[in-house]
DNA sequence: CAGTATCCGATGCGATACTG
DNA sequence: CAGTATCGCATCGGATACTG
């Protein structure tokens, strides 16, 4: 977006590209599209980009008329969320996704497999409206192979919200579920089947029945999951 | 593509951002997706660019599957062409260029306005198929505005064929055009229609009538020109 | 023509610290 | 929590020259 960044053609590609293809914005793109409006949440969601560059990229894009920001009604700080012509790069990127998936070497490098972004996409797509209103439901995650501080994690649904923490919450646990970060990577990312990891006892569902039953009903995996063209 | 533009995100947008957003990436596969083959046909597509990057670019393109090449029958050198993978990015290419087109300020500045890159644009454009298969046409543009050394261009069809060329052909010229840079560009890109530049003068044609009646026909307009959400 | 090699400067961006 | 400010290095990529 910066001087240097452009391109000095009049072709349409080129000026959206001059916008969005700079460093980490697809990225933030993808986490405001997801619902995401707190600078902290956006943080969550690309935990490797230092905060200035974050606030640095909000900017630019609010420049660029894709993205807005209003004050919080309560404390500081606003809530960040994409215009109009924001939302019509949503297929865009959704479709990029989908090429990546498709396209991109499925294995990942150690780098690329992180227990807080992996618990963090998967709490977003809990489908919260398949629990009770009333009550509370909690699933504890054990993910081996994550280092000790963020192997353990609890998800709990409460009042139509999804929490997630790195401290037991105290109530009763509902379910567990028991994976390595690898494996529930690949679940996740639809290279795997939930199936076919119970099997290979990658994974395993342990607690009350009803909810291990349901557990592909309301555990979603990633959006792109389904475009994996392996075989599974 | 670098070490230091990974994400380190399994996301398949990442993964993908990693290959394509790049800096001149998206416009090098603008250009591939648009029928250029040879090098030096895509350094027309990208004159500001080094020839160094753009091979640099090409072989990444190569490596991640998106781009092979072929030795050229005859002479050196090889032909680059997209792959399947690759043409897979062609609606997201195009579909980014329509937002541009659409959401990204139409004015171009100086520095965007180049006479080269639009006389190459037209010429890939023009449409071959509606002059006869022998016989030659030749049309001569006069860009007002444009350095002296390329303020003239000629187009000839011939034998389904487009050559451009700065220099007088000799031929006899069936048609002249003439405009300016600005105006040029804004009619290429849908922001003046043809008829509107017509009446303020900022277009003339004049020499052969069937070609001046039929002028929209064969001289198609960039892809991009339909979108622009003026009321032209 | 079809690229490659080298050099070097600007700058993007990562790390860290800081503030209301 | 919600960002901003500063610093300094790495690297990206532009310019130029060179080669078969």
């Amino acid at each position: 977006m910066s001087k240097s960044q452009n391109y000095g053609q009049f072709c349409p590609v080129a000026r959206a590209a001059e916008i969005v293809a700079s460093r980490w914005t697809i990225i933030i793109l993808r986490e405001l599209l997801a619902g995401s409006t707190k600078f902290n949440d956006l943080r969550n969601g690309v935990p490797q980009m230092s905060p200035s560059l974050l606030s640095k990229r909000l900017s630019e894009l609010e420049e660029a008329g894709i993205v807005e920001k209003t004050p919080m009604t309560k404390g500081r700080g606003f809530h960040y969320f994409v215009t109009d012509s924001g939302k019509e790069l949503s297929p865009i990127i959704f479709t990029l996704g989908i090429w990546g998936q498709k396209h991109v070497l499925s294995e990942f490098s150690k780098h690329e497999l992180d227990p807080t972004l992996l618990m963090w996409d998967i709490q977003r797509r809990i489908q919260i409206l398949l629990f009770p209103e009333k009550g509370r439901f909690v699933a504890e995650f054990l993910i081996k192979g994550a280092p000790a501080e963020r192997r353990s994690w609890w998800i709990i649904v409460h009042d139509r919200n999804v929490e997630l923490c790195l401290q037991h919450p105290g109530h009763q646990i509902d379910l567990y579920i028991e994976s390595n970060l690898r494996s529930l990577t690949n679940i996740w990312m639809g290279i795997c089947s939930i199936e076919a990891a119970k099997k290979e006892k990658k994974l395993s569902l342990s607690g009350n029945d009803k909810y291990i039953k349901n557990f592909s009903k309301w555990f979603l995996l990633s959006p792109f999951a389904e475009y994996y063209p392996g075989q599974n």
